[in-house]
Parts: structure tokens; sequence; C-alpha cells
DNA sequence: TATAAATCCTACCACCGCGGTAGGAATAAG
DNA sequence: CTTATTCCTACCGCGGTGGTAGGATTTATA
């Protein structure tokens, strides 16, 4: 499991945010309602989001939480790279370029490598918007047996 | 974290075996030596490469292990999927097709599916003889800084 | 100004998979 | 019959996941 509860709350979150973005707070509470989640676990979820400055909060009665920027301008590697800490496939693969020690004669290296990048391609290409737009063609490609009827 | 050590030993075992395969049986401990990993570790590990048929193993004095078939033959998503059990990203993602009970509602679902296939895409085309080849162009992609050496 | 509704902060905890270790039984070559 | 090997079962510490608990702080509104 490259990405836990976490990052998919995470995300749902985001989403959440993202369709009923009228530019007013939204309560924590009625988020974890609506997607049916532990608000207690919710909490210290968007707490991250909240200090990686993808949202704003407003504290008090009638605060909560909304979208820093318009949904098109996240990529949901930016997203999940926060909450998860790294989207590395495995652990000889750093995300700031440190190198295991015996890099320079590993043969499978390239391989690890090669597929952090295939990921990373392609969750940097992936928005927000695509999601709550539900672009299917985007992000299922050629594999997406609907597509003909959009 | 998707490939935990167990596939990166199990990869490594096979890449290992496919580079001095002469038609012999290999020990563990031969490998587990020249790898410099724990020997009763990798037991367990190459016990499941066993099982599963991507090995042949002969026991008593002068046995070990070799290839069931030549390198060309073996794809790195079926050796992970072997040892791993499953390379899904997400929790939600079931490998033999079943679904959570939310999938039809769910709009993080697409996403999720979409980086499956990207990844079992990548890994299905990559053999084990491109490996022990080092085929960076195949692995690497246009983000082989040193491809154009080759 | 009191109260309610919300974020913010710190601490705690059960469970499970990961990454091994240990010891011995069965098997085959010499 | 000895030695080298696979095969099998059992065990275990550690850290991360997936939460829970309780309270402090802030703000809008009656």
């Amino acid at each position: 499991m490259m990405v836990s509860t976490k990052g998919r709350y995470a995300l749902t979150v985001m989403v959440d945010l993202a369709k009923l973005s009228d530019g007013g707070y939204v309560s924590l509470s009625d988020i974890a309602e609506r997607e049916n989640l532990s608000m207690k676990y919710l909490e210290s979820i968007i707490s991250i989001l909240n200090k990686g400055g993808l949202l704003q909060s407003l504290r008090g009665k009638n605060g909560g939480y909304k979208l820093a920027r318009s949904p098109e301008e996240y990529s949901i590697n930016e997203i999940l790279l926060l909450t998860e800490g790294t989207l590395a496939p495995v652990n000889c693969i750093m995300q700031d370029g440190v190198q295991c020690e015996k890099a320079a004669t590993c043969s499978t290296l390239p391989l690890w490598a090669g597929l952090d990048k295939v990921i990373e391609q392609y969750l940097s290409k992936i928005t927000l918007d695509d999601i709550i737009k539900g672009n299917r063609k985007k992000m299922l490609g050629d594999y997406c047996d609907q597509c003909d009827s959009e």
C-alpha cells in the first residue's frame, strides 16, 4: 500500500471542499458527516493540509476550512506528497535525491527509479478539478471503457 | 511504501539467479553471501518464489535453486505480485476486481484505478532480462540522462 | 457579556505487518 | 555415514496505521 487512509482521506476532504467551493468556510463536522468519516481522525489530517498551505481556516463560530486556490491549481501529487510524506514505491528511493550506498552497482535501482517517475508523472498531471469534473479519459486513459459516451 | 523488502529481495534473488544462469543449481547461502542479505530471511522469500513456480529447487548436497524459465519470460509484475500479494496503491483497489461498496458514487476511484493501471502497465512490460541487460531506456524512459551514451 | 460552535493542540493506545531469528526435520551427494 | 542443502514451524521486537480523549482557544451571535 503506497497511499494509506491518511492520503486518501486528505484527497476526499480536498474534493469535498472543491465541490462546494462557494467562497465560504466549511466546518469539519459537515465534511466528516457528508463523507461518513471519523471527525477526530479527519481533524489530524486536515491540520496537515492547513499547515501545508493548501487550505485556509477560520476559527470560532461559523468557522471552518476552504481551499486556498482554485481546484485546477492543485495537483494530486502535491496533496498526497504533503500528507503521506513520500510516494516512493520502495525504501531505497528517497524523494530528495539521496541515494543508497550501493546505488552505483545496484542493477535493480533503474527499475525503481523508473517506477517512481511513472507514478509521479501520473499524479502530477491530474488536478483536483479533473476529479470533480470526472475527467475519466485523463485518469483512466485507454483503459476507460466508458469514455466513448462522453 | 508499495513494495517492501520482501518484494525487493525477491527481485534481487531472481536477478542474481538470472545473471549466472548456466543451468546448474545455486545454493541459498551463495546468493545470501553475494547479495549480503540474511540467509534465514531470504529462505522464507525464496520459498514463495519456489512454491509459485518461478523457480526449480533441488534438495540435498549440491542442491539449490535455478530459474524455471529464461529471464525474458519473467515480468517484474509477476515476481512482485507473487511476493507482495498485491501491488495496489490503495486499499480500496482489489486485484481481483472486487470493489468497495461506495464505488458507484466515489469520485476518487477513477484516480486510484488509473494509478493502479499505470503501475501495472509499467511493471508488466519490464522483464528480468531487461534488468540484467541494464536496459535503461526501457526502465527510465525519457528521464534517462545517460541513455545517449548507449 | 455569556454562550455556543468551531478550530487547535497534546497525549494516548490497540492492532498488525515488517523484518527478521531459531531450531530442527527431510533429502540427496560423496 | 557424514555433510550440505532445502523445507517447515514457531516465535518476536518494533514502528506505523488508524484512530480516541480531553481540553484550550478563538469567534459570531443572541
